[in-house]
DNA sequence: TCCTGGCACTCGCCCGCGCAGAGTGCCAGA
DNA sequence: TCTGGCACTCTGCGCGGGCGAGTGCCAGGA
């Protein structure tokens, strides 16, 4: 059905189409592509494409664009992934290797895709169920007050503010961090719950109702809200989207301010790999003309969080893929350094 | 020279503007308010503010839109700022009350602001200068890496990885950390840097290097980027722009995401009253047609950081001033609480 | 069987035209 | 000082025609 030299014309209206953003039409392929055959034969196997719902005709008489079942064929058979240049990787390295600390990283993590694919950048902070406990902290703010900081091993603070039911000697508090320490420092999130589960029997009973609210107030923010915070960049790159961009963007940046759907939007990114969502695979209204490219990121073999860049269907995706897989390359060696 | 009626007629004029977003007529306005006489008088007088700078014609036979000049008139002289209503009130004391922690707190402002005035929102962390010394925490993660952990009496937590140049016992660090404590402990941080001048001196002297790392790194960070940090919300609505959109709505895009540019607009705030920046008066060029409404917000007398909105200069002055004002005293209200 | 050149056809885009409507400025009169 | 009237100016919009890009189809050739 699909001979090699359809795969070719496919390839070139999408490569034209993602240069020129304007139909492509017979003549102007066989121009800027040796395809090797006359514009009547490109004619012929546009007509087959489309048939089979791979290009489609904005109108009679004018060029051809690829359509999301296009693109998905470009990408999973025709592209290759486009590794960056070497001066590229290193500028990558050296702004990533200048950060202070989490916040920085995942800051200029953000910078760097958005400026390196021209589009909408994402990045999720390390997530904390993957993360693991490098330290508890416990401070008595006042006699009923405790403030709980939370530090995982990818750098990122968590601080809650506990309110005890009855005042909290110090004696107490530093027992129960260093407890808290010992158990679950180290360990997974996860784990955590279960580790600490009989806690309050190593206390006085009189000291069992403040170690339950911090036990409380610890799992809460272990599963909680804060879990997954994430950070947005190159919304300004949102503009060059497409002429008649007014009514496309509108959607795009309602969606990118609900925190709940760029989650999941990451959250169904494959662990390991490269995930592209094009067009309506998105299943949200507003992103149905957009294409997500997303991966995870992490110190080790395993991720701890994900990012990735949204942009226009009619978008560099060998050159996106690149960019996104390097940065999240780099990104996870910096935080294994950290 | 301008005499009530010709303030009246611009009052009207950009009451008017604002609502239709059209340049607005004589006779229309004549129409909508009564002001008692007839166009051909009204024309006489929108004659006399053009020549004077507050209203503008787009071309001959348009009707007027107001200057800068006029906007800034409008709302030095000619505009009350409007209260919210009872229900709004509690709404957003409500939707402020169940935030869980700092960064909660600014997320919900954030969205409330923009909500409310249906513009972008912008939202100053706390800023460290204003804020006083809660407590330091000092963790080691390795023999030669320490991490500071800084909690201000605003509930914002900083952390640092702090190098030594030699192993650290923990002996030292726990006497530093009681030093730093006792001496540094709900005090201002301009005021902290004098007050831990000498404590090298204290130590040992095979100590004092990390004593000074440490130093140095928390002088540092009072002064440094992490200080202002920014949330901003609603962009979205900047769709809501204007017509001619696609020219304006980048380069303000483009500022937001500049947070040098946005801390720079924020600071100009006065710290008490509400500043109000209209169009050019805004030396960024690309927030030109735009205005800024911000106000200092804190828990006491004092301002301890700044928010506003940023919308066309076509917007409701009086209820952009009066959500303003009224988030502003609320997050002031929440942060005393905690 | 597949490719090619030729040809007629279809549409969207652009341009110029003219008209209607809104709004103004000015003037003479109350 | 205000008002009604009037002539004038300019933009926006709808209309129609010409242009050009691009197609589909067909007959002939490898």
């Amino acid at each position: 059905m699909l001979d090699e030299r359809k795969l070719a014309v496919l390839r070139a209206i999408v490569q034209d189409y993602v240069g020129t953003e304007e139909p492509v039409g017979s003549k102007a392929l066989v121009e800027r592509h040796n395809l090797g055959v006359s514009p009547a034969t490109v004619r012929n196997d546009m007509s087959a494409l489309e048939e089979d719902g791979y290009i489609h005709q904005p109108h009679t008489s004018a060029g051809r664009v690829p359509t999301d079942k296009g693109y998905r064929l470009f990408v999973d058979r025709l592209a290759e992934v486009k590794p960056l240049s070497a001066p590229e990787r290193r500028a990558i390295r050296q702004f990533l290797d200048s950060a202070v600390d989490l916040d920085d990283v995942v800051a200029r993590t953000v910078r760097l895709l958005a400026q390196l694919t021209r589009q909408v950048a994402v990045v999720q902070y390390p997530s904390l169920s993957r993360s693991s406990v490098r330290h508890v902290e416990l401070l008595a703010l006042a006699p009923t007050k405790v403030m709980l900081v939370l530090i995982t091993n990818t750098g990122r603070v968590e601080q809650r503010i506990v309110d005890s039911p009855v005042p909290v000697g110090e004696t107490v508090l530093a027992d129960l961090r260093a407890r808290l320490n010992a158990r679950a420092g180290g360990r997974r999130f996860p784990e955590v719950p279960a580790l600490l589960q009989d806690l309050p029997e190593a206390f006085e009973p009189d000291d069992r109702p403040i170690v339950a609210a911090v036990l409380s107030t610890l799992f809460e923010s272990l599963v909680e809200r804060t879990e997954e915070r994430i950070m947005l960049g190159g919304t300004a790159n949102l503009t060059r989207f497409g002429h008649d961009f007014p009514l496309t963007i509108r959607p795009v940046l309602e969606a990118l301010e609900e925190q709940v759907v760029l989650l999941r939007l990451l959250g169904e990114t494959a662990d390991r790999g490269m995930t592209v969502r094009i067009g309506h695979e998105i299943d949200h209204e507003g992103l149905n003309s957009t294409s997500v490219v997303s991966v995870g990121y992490g110190s080790g073999d395993e991720s701890v969080a994900k990012l990735g860049v949204i942009g226009p269907t009619r978008m560099d995706y060998p050159g996106t893929m690149g960019a996104v897989r390097a940065v999240a390359r780099y990104v996870g060696q910096i935080l294994a350094e950290s």
